[in-house]
DNA sequence: TAAATTTTTTCAAACGTTTGCATTCAATAT
DNA sequence: ATATTGAATGCAAACGTTTGAAAAAATTTA
């Protein structure tokens, strides 16, 4: 029968008969120790399955070797990007990742950003919610930055709060990304855009808006619809885009998963792909390329993000105090595939 | 400026002249202590940020509120709604999940498990690594339950050890499926297989293989090949059965992202899906209902397992020492689809 | 053999919080 | 005026570990 409570360095003293400094002298190899009372104690630590309780040293440091990684989602490809990235980078330097999922709501990201600093996580890398974004509060962002808790923002943004932050230029790849359905020759070019408020929607949006216009073209308010990232949202949309009078021949979508929607609406249609409708999506996530027709998409680095980030945080940890927040913008890459290459 | 230093219970006791207990007690509403004392202390509390050092109570309470989720990978759509699961119930309790990604890496589960231990995690969910299944080393399991601490396997698992688990029902899943073929009319069913060893793959392999063998179908060794999951592996084994002299006239996928990497090359071939080429995937993720044609799958309660999981550990907390372990098994559902619907 | 030196071990404090028990102080009852 | 009560606060220990300084034990030197 194993004890159900972890043995201590009492335990061992006092089996041993001596004081608790001699045991974790012996079990951290201190050149103080006796070699043989050392080796004792190591063997017998190992043989109850000793395990040094991190929370005790954690008090008594002050150091807990804990990050927050505060997310909406991970259930998209890119977020679990930039989890890799964080964890590539930070995990062998001895982290343990807090990763928290907002579902979107402000109040979540609230009570999630309070227990961290509670639990003197030192470190917080936060993807604000959509909730948090239209309400416009900080106020939970204000009490990690006083606490000088290095803050990280990760693609979304807060424009008017003092911080560091790593983002992927999402105005360029959308701009690319419409220019390029131009060249291929589509004249009305719609827009399935992402929740309404979030920078990478607005972003992407305002890419789009702003190539139609260099080129002269129309922006017409009705090939704009409104989706939330989720393939099924695409889905009346597009609907509605080709029941239109003059429907779009083309269509970007803020998403992969939003414009695979299109895809198999349009393909219902009896629409072909790319001669009657030019597609484009976002993210380049693993099953752009295996759609048939592929899938143009627009590249997000999202590992890049993570360990960009990772680094942001790194050095305004080692700064002393005075540290000026930095901006990282990575860039976007066009994927030129199938689903727009019309001849 | 702020303090950089967290203020702490004995800096208010400072402030006000009076002993920590009191400002503690005050803080905590305690009756005796008087109600101008408390206002005053609240107020000053929340003025400065004060927040309660959870590392010291958990010292103090030896309970920490942190559980442990151990995952290969969180990179499918599966692994996230599991996460879900838990999340949704284990969240609104107080419980934080400690999500820890192993990689496929035996070492990093073990050092994952070895520091949530460490970190007196109150419980672990865990996913075997490939790995780990591979070597069948599980003394690194053995050190979780020598510590009374509540373990609970999720979907993969080891025949041969004593805990609690929760997983889908894989086997009659994949029966379904392949006998959905069978019914269709399909002749010579191929599978792309999952990595060798682990729980899922095998599982599904034996569905597929009882499966024949139930309807007299010959097993042919050269149908079934190799796959780890993602799309892109897919591709090669799938043009290898298509250039077969026999070639297969429909496969079956160990999940939808192979499924819809067969199907690409299956379309690139010029075969008409589901006429010429049946095609069933495992998972029921997002996008299979909108691939065109939309895929056949087995719908796999990824949310579901997550909240069984969380029973279980509940349970077994709740349990005094002498818990009998349960083992749950949800059910598959076969969602038919365009992909294999042959009229 | 005593003093000097070296090796090994113990003591005590610290990290931040809670809590049973003791103490203080004022108000009330005798 | 004194005993009794009650309210409000303080003391000290505890959680598990580390670490500088002091103490003890063992060894070497003269």
């Amino acid at each position: 029968m194993n004890s159900s409570r972890p043995v201590t360095i009492k335990d061992i003293a006092k089996r041993f008969r001596c004081s608790p400094s001699t045991v974790s002298r012996a079990l951290n190899d201190h050149p103080a120790i006796n070699e043989d009372t050392r080796k004792n104690i190591q063997e017998y630590a190992k043989e109850v399955g000793y395990q040094r309780n991190e929370v005790s040293l954690s008090l008594l440091n002050k150091k807990t070797a804990t990050l927050g990684v505060v997310v909406p989602t991970i259930s998209n490809y890119y977020e679990t990007a930039v989890i890799e990235g964080l964890h590539n980078v930070l995990q062998p330097m001895g982290y343990t990742l807090n990763i928290c999922v907002t579902n979107e709501s402000y109040l979540l990201e609230k009570e999630y950003l309070s227990k961290l600093l509670s639990n003197r996580a030192e470190g917080i890398f936060l993807s604000v919610s959509q909730e948090t974004y239209d309400s416009g509060y900080y106020e939970h962002l204000e009490q990690v930055a006083s606490r000088k808790t290095p803050l990280i923002f990760i693609d979304r943004e807060y424009e008017d709060f003092e911080t560091s932050r790593a983002t992927v230029d999402d105005y360029h790849g959308a701009f690319a990304a419409v220019e390029h359905l131009i060249t291929m020759g589509y004249k009305q070019i719609a827009h399935l855009k992402g929740p309404n408020g979030l920078t990478v929607s607005e972003q992407r949006f305002k890419g789009y808006k702003d190539c139609l216009i260099k080129h002269g073209m129309e922006v017409r308010e009705e090939l704009i619809i409104n989706t939330n990232f989720k393939v099924e949202s695409a889905i009346l949309p597009t609907r509605r885009l080709l029941e239109m009078e003059t429907p779009p021949d083309a269509i970007f979508g803020v998403n992969d998963q939003v414009a695979i929607g299109a895809m198999r609406v349009a393909k219902d249609k009896g629409l072909r792909i790319p001669q009657d409708m030019g597609l484009v999506g976002f993210d380049n996530s693993p099953i752009s390329a295996y759609t048939f027709p592929s899938l143009t998409t627009v590249n997000r680095p999202g590992r890049k993000i993570g360990m960009e980030a990772s680094r942001l945080f790194l050095s305004e940890l080692n700064a002393s105090g005075d540290y000026a927040h930095e901006s990282i913008v990575l860039p976007s890459e066009l994927i030129i595939r199938e689903s727009s290459l019309r001849i």
